[in-house]
RNA sequence: GGGCAGUUAGCUCAGUGGUAGAGCGGCUCGUUUACACCGAGUUGGUCGGGGGUUCGAAUCCCUCACUGCCCACCA
């Protein structure tokens, strides 16, 4: 307990909790806790790369998780959130080399060659990795930092060669030579997930061919590579095109280079649409995988032209060789047109797969890889199709199920240094696979690293001490929730799900939530290239975290993308600053109190604001427990602010500041169980503040250290309010519809106000005509809150002709303007309240005259008409009676 | 080419059959002691177009348009 500073400090206050926190080891999971009355809750860090910096994305997707893990230990669970790194193979490596290149260290990656330079790495990440993980604190992430886990640890390597070994005694893992997706740029092959098509502009290539056996006839092809001809082995046409149906057998001369002239086969093949281009195509083997298919079914040669880094070859002709692949094209191009076999070139939009990480076009290349056909795919695919397994948002099932329906081999082998060494030995023709090196003299082992996704995908369980099954895998897995970006699906979700059955015979999350995508205000992705993506640790600096988190949580819906605007950590940090202040109001009328509340005092504002606090930790709870973030945030929002500062805390005026002095202590005894269930709904989203105000205001001080005692983080988390309570108190609805009767009366006053320019800091009389008896508390309230002095109740109050009156539901207001009574315009201002009544009841009783309104529409919704048409004639009578009287 | 989202106030978005909403912005007024990072009030919408179902449609159905994302071996 102590005095709550006039302004929130933000920084100060969160490095003290943030250590508080650690200090106390309130992070930390223990599987030696966990009990039938204590159940486990597990969440394991999507690992961010270790080169990454935080980004606006990890701010929602770790927010979110914080959000969950919070909440678990607030209901009494024992919680096990788990951080760590991914090596992120080719991202590290290439950063690492370029770091290198740029302070003049290396030219080239081979000057260190292969040990030295996965040292450099090594001692790079020990130097910069994991610096996300700092900055992950700065935003009070309450991660079991004890348990940071890295993908290359050395146990964690362990079981990545364990399940290589045994997938490959499984027979799942096989070696072979296959077309890939080649990157020349990082020199490495890639597995289809790391290829990206993109819409190029190019153009459409259309060059004639003369076939042998018929001379003078010619064929025209189209071709958007014509780089690739020396490649070329064959020509296909559809066996069904009547066109070209007869030359099936037949030979074409081959356009480039002109030093080779062998003659290329016609064949027919299912594959050659008729309406695209001419309907003959170009067949080449080596550089295309569709045709690298035709290839195999008419087992024709294949003749590779280019080397691994995109440059052509030898066997690309004397003319091409030694040009890159696009300086290349240009050339076969004037080639072409030189021979006078090029008969046209039209623009032409393709799709062409991109290197992910390169960012440069990749090529279909033939090479000896490792390859694995996926395992446990039935179980994977059943659980999320039966419901087992759930996705938030529930569209995102129908993707996976898509992607595991066509799957293809994974290509896991990669030119790299930087990952794990592939666990397989040679010598001669013999080959070892083990999780050791196989013993005797002259082995080398296998040059590739594995996919860093080959790692990733054993993160629930590698990250617990698998192999060994007790302890903290015993009690932690399955996971209870991941939080991930859809981006990752397949890269790491589908995968996931699959190595948790296979080795742990279970799935390894029980619900999986999409985060949202954040954009910038012309929609683009948050990316560096775009300097659109603001640093997440400057905006915690200038707002503080709990507004970060909360403005990021506010405005990211389930399911849909959001547009970051900074407005929203702006509310964020407004919402600190309203919870801070109106705590501090709490505490300026009194310190901390012994007592419970005295259901007799209570009045209808405090049973009001009860009845409201019971709604918002509903619909907060529902909410959370649907993963629906955005919503509860703006439910906790609207409560706080709009409800209790707005209304409850002006009432409590009339306790504090009135003569009602006796109920003083009752009213901040309610305040104090709504500020205390309050703060704990608010703890998962701001965390720092409310720790603060907990302390601040005395909470902790009663409570035992299980509850909250020490920390509000393992205070209870507030259920609502059930019925017992409900009837202890004598909470009713009436109650609430009576309050609400009241605030109606101060907005007709403010509406009086306005239309005769009192503004609201001016004192005035009001009177009010009861139409029932008005509580003494209530009268004392309403004079607070309409600013009114004095504010007269009289029955029988007689007002003189022409004085501003509204009709509210608990009486004529009447606001008496000595000396400026105007009866011709309080006329026009009743006229024009008519008017308005009028139309509303006009609509109603349209609606009511037609028949077969009333004929086929529910009782209930009829009912509701009838009340409303009641209502609204009524209030028309008394206005037109009020206008009347004006003469 | 296939699939999935989305289109509501100037902006960002709620709203799944019954009186169109919030926040921000704009405008007006206000330093009444929790808060000007505030309070009070006010201004903004033929709910993307067209058709249908219904007593009644932002909401259900059909269709079109546009935007975004995912998947796909027409070279």
């Amino acid at each position: 307990m102590s005095e709550i500073a006039k302004t929130y400090e933000p920084a100060a206050v969160e490095a003290k909790w943030y250590d508080f926190w650690l200090q106390h080891e309130c992070f930390k999971g223990d599987p030696a806790r966990v009990s039938e009355q204590r159940p486990a809750y597990s969440i394991v860090i999507p690992p961010p790369n270790v080169t990454g910096v935080l980004t606006l994305g990890h701010v929602l997707n770790n927010t979110i998780q914080d959000i969950l893990a919070r909440r678990a230990r607030m209901l009494g669970k024992e919680v096990l959130w788990l951080p760590g790194t991914d090596h992120a193979g080719i991202a590290t490596q290439n950063v690492v080399e370029k770091t290198l290149r740029k302070s003049g260290e290396i030219k080239h990656r081979d000057d260190l060659g292969r040990e030295a330079l996965v040292a450099k790495i090594w001692e790079w990440k020990e130097k910069y990795g994991g610096i996300i993980l700092q900055q992950l604190r700065a935003l009070g992430a309450s991660c079991d930092w004890s348990r940071t886990r890295f993908t290359m640890d050395e146990d964690y390597s362990r079981c990545v060669s364990r399940v290589f070994v045994d997938l490959y005694q499984k027979g799942l893992i096989y070696r072979g030579k296959r077309m890939v997706n080649w990157c020349p740029a990082s020199l490495t092959a890639l597995s289809d997930e790391e290829v990206v098509m993109k819409e190029q502009n190019g153009a459409l290539y259309y060059f004639k061919v003369e076939v042998i056996e018929e001379p003078g006839r010619f064929l025209t092809i189209a071709t958007t590579r014509p780089e690739t001809i020396p490649g070329d082995t064959a020509v296909a046409v559809n066996p069904k095109d009547p066109r070209y149906a007869d030359l099936i057998g037949k030979h074409v001369r081959r356009p480039l280079p002109l030093e080779n002239q062998a003659p290329l086969p016609i064949l027919g093949d299912d594959h050659v649409t008729f309406d695209f281009g001419t309907g003959v195509l170009k067949v080449t083997p080596a550089h295309d995988k569709a045709d690298y298919e035709i290839g195999q079914r008419h087992k024709l040669p294949m003749i590779d032209i280019m080397h691994s880094n995109g440059v052509m070859n030898e066997l690309a002709g004397a003319d091409l060789a030694g040009l890159e692949r696009f300086a290349a094209r240009k050339r076969a191009v004037e080639l072409l047109t030189e021979l006078g076999a090029l008969e046209k070139e039209e623009p032409y939009k393709n799709n062409v797969g991109y290197s992910e990480r390169a960012d440069v076009p990749i090529e279909p290349r033939l090479s000896e890889q490792w390859f694995l056909k996926y395992p446990s795919v039935e179980a994977a695919h059943q659980v999320v199709t039966s419901g087992e397994m759930k996705f938030y948002p529930e569209r995102w099932a129908k993707v996976y199920d898509h992607w595991l329906t066509g799957i293809q081999d994974w290509c896991i082998s990669r030119q790299l240094w930087w990952g794990h060494r592939i666990p397989v030995w040679y010598r001669g023709s013999e080959v070892y696979c083990g999780m050791e090196a196989p013993s005797g003299e002259g082995w080398s082992q296998d040059p590739d690293v594995l996919d860093t996704w080959f790692s990733s995908w054993l993160w629930p369980f590698a990250t617990m001490g698998w192999p060994d099954k007790t302890g903290t895998l015993a009690k932690f897995y399955p996971t209870t929730d991941l939080v991930t970006g859809p981006d990752i699906i397949f890269f790491w979700v589908a995968r996931m799900i699959m190595a948790g059955f296979e080795w742990m015979g279970e799935l390894p999350f029980r619900n999986v939530y999409f985060t949202s995508l954040i954009r910038d205000k012309q929609g683009r992705k948050l990316s560096k290239s775009l300097n659109n993506s603001p640093d997440p640790l400057d905006l915690i600096a200038q707002y503080g975290a709990d507004a970060v988190r909360f403005g990021t949580m506010r405005s990211a819906p389930l399911g849909s993308d959001v547009t970051y605007d900074e407005k929203n950590i702006e509310l964020g940090r407004n919402f600190c600053t309203k919870l801070w202040n109106a705590t501090r109001f709490r505490q300026m009328q009194s310190g901390p109190i012994e007592g419970e509340i005295e259901p007799k005092l209570l009045t209808s504002d405090d049973k009001w604001i009860l009845l409201r606090l019971d709604g918002a930790l509903r619909e907060v709870s529902t909410a959370l427990d649907e993963y629906r973030f955005s919503d509860a945030a703006n439910a906790l929002y609207r409560f706080f602010w709009s409800e209790f500062c707005d209304w409850y805390l002006e009432t409590t005026k009339a306790a504090f500041f009135g003569d009602l002095e006796a109920r003083k202590f009752n009213t901040l005894a309610v305040m104090d169980f709504v500020l205390g269930h309050t703060l704990r709904l608010f703890h998962p989203f701001l965390p720092f503040i409310t720790e603060e105000l907990w302390h601040d205001l005395g909470y902790n001080d009663d409570l035992p250290a299980d509850q909250g005692g020490e920390t509000i983080m393992f205070a209870r988390w507030p259920a609502p309010l059930d019925d017992d309570f409900k009837a202890h108190y004598g909470l009713t609805a009436s109650d609430e519809q009576f309050a609400n009767a009241k605030y109606e009366v101060v907005n007709h006053s403010r509406a009086l106000r306005r239309d005769f320019n009192i503004t609201s800091s001016k004192r005035v009389r009001f009177v009010l005509k009861p139409s029932s008896e008005l509580p003494e508390h209530d009268a004392a309230v309403l004079r607070i809150l309409l600013n009114a002095e004095p504010l007269d109740i009289v029955a029988d109050f007689a007002a003189p002709p022409g004085t501003p009156t509204a009709l509210t539901p608990l009486g004529e207001l009447y606001l008496p303007l000595e000396g400026l009574i105007d009866v011709a315009a309080e006329r026009e201002r009743l006229a024009k309240e008519i008017a308005k009544v009028e139309s509303e009841l006009g609509k109603v009783r349209v609606k009511l005259a037609d028949e077969n309104f009333a004929a086929k529409v529910p009782a209930k919704v009829l009912d509701e008409h009838r009340q409303r048409e009641a209502a609204w004639a009524e209030k028309h009578a008394q206005l037109a009676k009020m206008h009347a009287a004006l003469g």
